[in-house]
DNA sequence: TTTGTTGCAAAGGGTTTGCAGGAGA
DNA sequence: TCTCCTGCAAACCCTTTGCAACAAA
């Protein structure tokens, strides 16, 4: 079961087993932290949050890459240009919410754009195969914060 | 009446006057690659695709930060970390479409997200208040070079 | 003349690379 | 044992900053 905090879904995580990864101390520091993450973290965040003896940030970057290309991680856009990773608890098309009071973010299923889009996209020839979007709003707790 | 190539609105450009900046060659030069560009471009690009004695980098990224300040101008987020701009034809909002053939890009409005969103986005206990979108296609000229 | 801009050089800082030593299987 | 992974240091390179000279208004 999946035990990420912002996860909403039941997934199982695959082991890193399953994708051909030696298992690591250091693989699991940044998978555990990653899960217990509440928004998406730095390579220097996640590095911050292990106890102990910490991972270079060269071997941070490293198996952030494979988890990416894996699937079990995903690297969020933002205007600042320092790269952000959040866990994908979901395996399917899904896209992220990201409040802006806490930073917390949740995933969101696509349940694809609409028509709407996709008229004005065939309107100038184009033919959409994928999007990538993100939510920006307030989760419930910071709503409450800020109407108090 | 908008010039830019990929530009499919009728919107008439601000001029660097309304915005209180001053007119400088440095500063039409690179709103006139920004505007003839047909993706979206590095500052290093832009650089490149001037003539004659062309401006610095900093020159450069300190104008493009004035220009997306005014909304003239967007940084698009990219995967390889590298800031890519392009012109804005319309003030309204609006997102935009990505030729994955050619990088071609063009401005699509933004009607709305829908309900499907809303809705998920509602069931989680957040509330969006807005959100960044970018379309991954090919464009009229792609379509027909892939199948021909 | 006043104020905003540019140019140049240098610094900043996130990210990547090379390579030798070390740990997993 | 063999292969993959990590640590360290250094390199990379996009981007920003400081400051003096310069140009627009």
């Amino acid at each position: 079961m999946c035990e990420t905090t912002s996860c909403t879904h039941g997934t199982r995580h695959p082991s890193l087993r399953d994708a051909g990864l030696k298992r690591t101390p250091q693989r699991e520091a940044i998978l555990a932290v990653l899960e217990g993450a509440e928004r998406p973290l730095t390579a220097e965040e996640i590095s911050g949050r292990m106890s102990g003896r910490r991972p270079g940030l060269p071997t941070i970057y490293r198996n952030l890459e494979r988890f990416v290309r894996e699937g079990w991680a995903e690297s969020l856009p933002s205007p600042d240009q320092i790269q952000r990773f959040v866990r994908c608890c979901s395996p399917n098309p899904h896209h992220h919410i990201l409040c802006e009071g806490c930073g917390r973010t949740a995933e969101i299923d696509c349940p694809g754009l609409g028509s709407a889009f996709d008229e004005s996209a065939k309107a100038m020839g184009f033919k959409v195969t994928r999007h990538q979007l993100t939510l920006y709003g307030l989760c419930a707790e910071c709503q409450r914060g800020f109407s108090a």
